[in-house]
Formats: C-alpha cells, sequence, structure tokens
RNA sequence: GCUGAAGUAGCUCAAUGGUAGAGCAACGCAUUCGUAAUGCGUAGGUUGUGGGUUCAAGUCCCGUCUUCAGCACCA
C-alpha cells in the first residue's frame, strides 16, 4: 500500500493540507498539553477539526493563540511526513503505549484486512487514512477560528470533548478571501437585520419567542397572505383548532412518547394536565372523527395557521430560525390510497410556485425513512415508503436516502434550498402517514358503502413561517421585494412648502391602492431622509420638490438599481401596484 | 441540555480595582435645504440579576438569567 502523500498539482492537495492542517493542530496540542487525548480529526468543507480529549485543561482564546503559535513553529521545523502500516495488535500496544486510549477504539472499528496506516512528522506519530502533504512546512495560510463542545462519537451520553475548528488555504489570498466571506455572511445575519431593520426583538423573560414589530409583522402577515390565496386556488379549507389539549390526545397521537419534555403543560381549573399544542395532526385527526366523510369529500385538505409551542433545548434556540413559538404554513390532506400520487404531484407543483416567487429556483429533495423511534405497523411503513420513492422515480426528480431521519408516523419528502450565498436550508415538508389514522381510528364510506381507513398526507411549504422568514431575510440580505416590504416608496419632500404634496400622493396610494407609502415630513434635511429610507432599504425613494409638483411626477431611485428618472404619479401608480400584484422580484420600472 | 465565551444608555462600542464616557437614535431650539448624516443644546445608567471579597467592584470570586460559537435535539 502506497502512502497518500499528496504534492500540489493533485486534485485533492487542498483536503491533505487540512488533513495535515489537523495533524499539526493536534500535535502543538500535545507540546502544550502532553496529557490529551485525541480522538478524530476530519477534515470539511470549511477546513478541519479535532475533536480532544483535554482532561481538565479547558481551551479558551489564549490558549487557540499558544496551539496556533506552536503550529508555526512546528510548519517552520518543516519536517518530514512518513507513512507507516502496523498488524494489529502491534498498532494497538503502540497506542497503548502513547497514552491514545480512543485510538483503540479506533483501530477495533477498522474492518479486518484493511491495513492500519500511520503518518508521522518529527515527534507526532497519529493513526490516520491520509492523504497528508509532503512536509510540516506546507501549510503556511492557515488560522485557528474557535473552540467548542462535541461528544466522543456524537453521542452525548459519551465523554464531551473540546472540538478545536481550523482552516488552510493554499494561497494567502484564498485565506484573506475566506475570512472576508465569514465577514459577510454576518453581516446577513438576520438576528442582525432584524434589529437593525426594526423587524423583531426579543425579551429574556421569553426566551425564543420573538416580539414581531410592526414592520416585521407586516413581512410575516405578507408571506402567510400569499399562502392563503394560493390556498384558495389549491382547494385548501382553514380551520382554527385549540391550542390547549387534555394529555390524552398526544398519548392517543403517540407523541407524548418521544416528544413529552419538549411540551409545555400545565395543570387546568381541574388539575388535569393540559398541554399547549406543539403541532396541529392530532387536532386535525378530532376533527376529522367528528363527522362522518365519504368518499366523494376526499382528498379532504384542512390548513392551518396557529401558534404552536415547543419547549426546545435552550442550546438549540436560534433567532427567529429555532423558536418556542411559530406557525406552520400546516397541513393536513385526508384521502385514498390511489389519491395520493395526484395530491403528491399537485404538492410539487405547490411548492415550485412558492419558491419561484421568493427567488428560490433550484431544490434538493431528500427522502427520510423509517426511524428507530415509530409507531405503525412495518407493511404500512413498506407502503409509505415505497410510495414516496416511486413517486419521485415517476417525477424524474433526483433524490438522496436519508434512512432513519423519518417522521415516527412516516416517511418524508424534505426539500432543502441554497440560498444566495450558498448555504442550504431545510424547509419544505411532506409526510406520508398511514400510522396516525389507525391510531384515531379514521374512517370514511367508499363507494362500495363500506368503511374505509383514509391516508393522512402532513405537508408544508415554509415549513415554519418564522424559519423562513429567517432563512428569507438572510437571503435577500434585508432588500424585500416590494410586496413583501414593510414600506414601499418613501417620499422626501424637498421643503416644508411640500410636505402638503407628499401627504397627498402618499395617503392617495395607500387608501385608493393598498400600498405602504411613507412621506417623511418629520424634522430634518432632505440629504439625511434620503439616507434613513437607504438604510431601511426601501425599495424605491422619491425626492419631491417644485419640479415634481408642478408636472405630477416623482424622481424614483432605489438602492439597489440606481435612478429611473422622473416618472408621471400615473406612471408610479400603475407599476407600483403591478409590481406588488404579481409579486415580481423584479422592479417593473427596469423595463419599460 | 452539554462545552466554551460574552452581557455597560434604545443601537454600536469605550473605561490599570479608584468620580461610568463617546457616536448614532430620542427630545428641545434654530435652519427650509434637490438625492446617504444642518448646527447648537437637553435628557438618557442600581454596568442582566442575586450574593461575596475589598477602604473602594463595570473590573476579582460564586450562584442565576439571557445571548453567542459548536455539539446533541428538531414531531
Amino acid at each position: 500500500m502506497p502512502a497518500k502523500i499528496k504534492t500540489s498539482s493533485d486534485a485533492d492537495y487542498r483536503f491533505a493540507l487540512r488533513h495535515s492542517g489537523a495533524h499539526i493542530m493536534a500535535q502543538a496540542v500535545l507540546r502544550h498539553y502532553p496529557q490529551a487525548k485525541l480522538t478524530v480529526g476530519p477534515v470539511t468543507d470549511e477546513g478541519f477539526f479535532y475533536d480532544i480529549d483535554m482532561g481538565e485543561v479547558t481551551i479558551g482564546p489564549d490558549e487557540l493563540k499558544k496551539i496556533e503559535d506552536e503550529m508555526r513553529k512546528i510548519s517552520k521545523e518543516n519536517l518530514p511526513v512518513e507513512y507507516l502500516e502496523m498488524p494489529r495488535e502491534e498498532a494497538k500496544l503502540y497506542v497503548k503505549k502513547l497514552g491514545q486510549t480512543y485510538k483503540v477504539e479506533l483501530i477495533n472499528q477498522i474492518p479486518e484486512g484493511e491495513p492500519i496506516s500511520f503518518y508521522r512528522q518529527g515527534e507526532f506519530t497519529d493513526l490516520c487514512e491520509g492523504p497528508h502533504i509532503a512536509r510540516t512546512g506546507e501549510l503556511k495560510f492557515f488560522k485557528l477560528l474557535n473552540v467548542s463542545g462535541a461528544y466522543w462519537k456524537g453521542d452525548q451520553n459519551n465523554a464531551q470533548l473540546q472540538r478545536i475548528y481550523g482552516t488552510a488555504f493554499e494561497k494567502k489570498e484564498q485565506l484573506q478571501e475566506y475570512l472576508k466571506m465569514i465577514e459577510e455572511a454576518k453581516k446577513r445575519d438576520h438576528r442582525e437585520l432584524g434589529k437593525k431593520l426594526d423587524l423583531f426583538s426579543f425579551h429574556p423573560w421569553s426566551p425564543g419567542i420573538p416580539f414581531m414589530h410592526p414592520k416585521g409583522t407586516i413581512v410575516y402577515n405578507e408571506m402567510q397572505d400569499y399562502i392563503r390565496e394560493l390556498y384558495r386556488e389549491y382547494d385548501y379549507r382553514e380551520v382554527i383548532t385549540p391550542m390547549i389539549y387534555d394529555e390524552a390526545l398526544f398519548q392517543q397521537s403517540g407523541h407524548l412518547q418521544g416528544f413529552s419534555e419538549f411540551m409545555f403543560k400545565m395543570p387546568d381549573a381541574d388539575e388535569h394536565i393540559s398541554c399547549l399544542k406543539p403541532m396541529n395532526c392530532p387536532g386535525h385527526c378530532l376533527y376529522y372523527r367528528g363527522q362522518l366523510f365519504s368518499y366523494r369529500d376526499l382528498p379532504l385538505r384542512i390548513a392551518e395557521f396557529s401558534k404552536l409551542h415547543r419547549n426546545e433545548k435552550s442550546g438549540a434556540l436560534h433567532g427567529i430560525t429555532r423558536v418556542r413559538a411559530m406557525s406552520q404554513d400546516d397541513a393536513h390532506i385526508f384521502c385514498t390510497e390511489d389519491q395520493i400520487e395526484a395530491e403528491t404531484a399537485s404538492f410539487f407543483d405547490f411548492v415550485e410556485r412558492v419558491y419561484r416567487t421568493f427567488g428560490f429556483e433550484k431544490y434538493d429533495v431528500k427522502l427520510a425513512l423509517r426511524p428507530e423511534k415509530r409507531v405503525g405497523r412495518e407493511e404500512l411503513w413498506d407502503l409509505a415508503e415505497s410510495t414516496l420513492q416511486k413517486m419521485l422515480e415517476q417525477r424524474k426528480v433526483p433524490f438522496e436516502l436519508a434512512p432513519g431521519e423519518g417522521a415516527f408516523y412516516g416517511p418524508k419528502y424534505e426539500f432543502h434550498i441554497k440560498d444566495a450565498i450558498g448555504r442550504s436550508w431545510q424547509l419544505a415538508t411532506l409526510q406520508l402517514d398511514f400510522a396516525l389514522p389507525e391510531r384515531f381510528e379514521l374512517e370514511y364510506v367508499g363507494a362500495d358503502s363500506h368503511r374505509h381507513r383514509p391516508v393522512m398526507i402532513h405537508r408544508a411549504i415554509f415549513g415554519s413561517l418564522e424559519r423562513f422568514y429567517g432563512v428569507y431575510l438572510e437571503h435577500c440580505e434585508g432588500y424585500f421585494p416590494t410586496w413583501l416590504a414593510p414600506i414601499q416608496l418613501y417620499l422626501v419632500p424637498v421643503r416644508e412648502d411640500h410636505f402638503k404634496f407628499v401627504e397627498e400622493v402618499a395617503e392617495s396610494l395607500n387608501r385608493e391602492l393598498g400600498l405602504r407609502v411613507y412621506a417623511d415630513t418629520e424634522e430634518g434635511n432632505m440629504g439625511g431622509k434620503v439616507r434613513k429610507a437607504n438604510v431601511a432599504r426601501v425599495p424605491y425613494v422619491a425626492v419631491v420638490g417644485d419640479k415634481e409638483i408642478e408636472t405630477k411626477s416623482l424622481a424614483i431611485k432605489s438602492p439597489k438599481n440606481g435612478d429611473f428618472g422622473v416618472k408621471t404619479l400615473a406612471e408610479v401608480r400603475e407599476k407600483l401596484l403591478k409590481e406588488v400584484q404579481i409579486r415580481s422580484l423584479e422592479s417593473l420600472f427596469l423595463s419599460n
């Protein structure tokens, strides 16, 4: 077996470089902390990390600096990297002698017949399958990024390790560019934008639940109204079902088994345990069971936007993308088995339409299969999984299998989109459920006048509105398309004697066309007002003075597209209204 | 929840263990201006919170809450 040493002409040289980065980092750690026990140190898309059991020592910024300095020394020493193999038992003895007990476990995991390989540089030897660079001096442009916790083998019952993250590049400029990219990503962080644009905030007395401010609420409601509008087209019926239920409901649905600790519970007036609902499905099952449906009523599409409360672990909370209270664009489709195909097809259509509106052109689909913790008979799982897979194959949608990642009542599609800077997000989902209809004994009367069991399809397009909101905010960097923008047109009067005109214009556009136009008649000069509009990322800004009043026109500018010149009021009315109505991503003022 | 870090005015940030400060925002007065900040002034704080050490704590120690990075979780 040849040593896997890579040179700069190899396609996977960067991989080798980063892999060696992890080794050099581990070597530096051991020079300062000889008691440290190494576990695994893989390469990632962004760089590398090493999970290390540091014993009593905790690594903070100072220690990180010390390790990074030591790495520079190792790089200067320019140690040659050697490859060596050992028979299994000898290898185990060797790592034991080094005190690297986790490595013994790793050796045990290597299948029989495969070589047990090591790489050595100077005094440091590590179990590793490579590849690596030829000399430590090749690692020049690197940086340690941060330290965090991680669990041995990713299991929270195991020892907690310290994970040190770093990255490395072949060229100095590449490293600088990467560090700049991190800064860029910080700038579009939805939590920062939410504060800056006055969309939402949080208070320590309600951790994980946002205050949607007036501007933020406009965006939220526009998103929800859009889905509502499509519900009419796709023949969904909206309901509002109870927020609080007796525990018995979730006992029956099976949610209590897996998610009991994630529910907010409280005693009601009679000391029964009540739960704030964490999802709508069981409630919709109760609604369905409240009457007898015929096959003629199916498919029955029941939608609901109610707030759902989930007692998420504190460490899981993240801005508005992971919250303790949220609304889903949730719906459950009760249908017959032979309606599944048409419903799935219609859902794909629905999803694509919504994503196009928001400018997400591409998505990836994952098919998540039965998890370990599940309810429902195995033959129903077989049926559900094969149905979903068949559907994807028929539509020729490329997909990836995700074994073990399905919901506890059924397999699911996960739709993943990529945002403006290439990050991937899971949003829409469709889940095929034979289990809940059985647990709730749901029925319909067939054409044969006998009772049959319907299938239940769980589906959401945004997923949670809060999450989609956050993702989209980062995607558009706060530059909402006009239909979503809290203020759509910002009017800046030149002098005080222009106030009356801008107020009239705003008033007429707002009242007659339902637009959101703001006339800035506050104190301050026009330069400052233009700046305010731009900082607020308002799609259109118009300065209004003598000229405009005389010709009944507006001088329109957009922070994104620049100057559109002077437009008549009539044209502005028409274009703005149309842009909002068709929910255009692009400015209609661009085309003449 | 776990490991680590952080929390000072509405926002962004200063302040060797020794009188808590600046810019923006707010408010007041003046200014009436043609496309990213008009000038002057006023007010704004139990330094997240509860304890402790000290002659003296924003600063040091402990608890707690929240936030951040990541892990684990995600019906």
